[in-house]
DNA sequence: CGATAATTAATCGTGTGCGATATAAATCTC
DNA sequence: GAGATTTATATCGCACACGATTAATTATCG
């Protein structure tokens, strides 16, 4: 018997189809602010820190620069973002938030609310389970590591 | 204040990091069947339930038929499947395993256990995250439904 | 100091994902 | 039963996502 092969039963599937719930609850919110999903992503990591390379940027969301570089691409011809060699070192790329990427922090902030609203779960239940997913999330990249 | 513009704090992107955390302990277990994760969810829900339509499938996964249909003829072109077009329905296209498809299955049995492997946690601990993960997609389809 | 190795982004090819639209078949309506 | 509507799949354009490779720069080591 290969009870082990039933669909419903697999967490990576939940896990699957969960993130493209959130894209889904996410999409029309983003739309207004002319960002994707990852792109809001880079910008939210962006707002928390600015001046961050793309090597750094790609640990922290853990993406590749080929994913990266497009994605930044568009941030700077949206006019959010300015892409610029480190003098320091050549090799690296500095990300600056433009005074338009600055500015599109405050259309920014009723995001995290409607997706809180959108979840159905208090804040605390939201923590823990978010906590849970991390330390699964940390499990995984260990065993290919 | 904005703390509720913190990365680390969003379930959201600990879902995201976490789907791309399980593509990665997949990768090298799929890439011996010659299936992406995507066509792996297909052939795991064909194996459960064979002669499923593109619709019925693309319900299951909770993907559109713009995804479902060049992943279903990369499958065929693999040999794992044929696609027929009903005879009741002539709008309905209908998946059937070959024996190849269905061959595959027997090799492809490992490949739970490894993943739980990886998530190094016991299968009830696996079982009540993913049910809550369930729980949390379910609220945030409700919500855009 | 100069060859070699390592590091950082960028590029390329393949495969998702989805919204919008198209196409064709079935169903509904008058 | 002809025309309008609905349904099922396919097509197209855009944006990820990643592995493999490349190019440019920096670090290292003999």
């Amino acid at each position: 018997m290969s009870n082990q092969l039933k669909l419903d039963s697999f967490i990576c599937f939940a896990v699957y189809t969960a993130s493209h719930a959130f894209n889904r609850v996410y999409k029309p919110l983003l739309d207004e602010l002319g960002l994707t999903y990852p792109q809001y992503l880079a910008m939210v990591s962006l707002w928390e820190e600015d001046g961050q390379t793309v090597g750094g940027l790609g640990e922290k969301l853990f993406l590749e620069s080929s994913t990266l570089t497009p994605l930044l691409k568009r941030l700077e011809t949206a006019g959010y973002i300015r892409r610029e060699r480190s003098r320091q070192d050549e090799r690296v790329v500095v990300l600056r938030l433009t005074e338009e990427g600055k500015r599109l922090k405050e259309r920014a902030e009723t995001v995290p609310g409607c997706i809180i609203d959108a979840s159905g779960r208090g804040a605390d239940q939201l923590a823990r389970l978010q906590a849970e997913i991390v330390a699964l999330r940390e499990a995984l990249n260990k065993s290919t590591s």
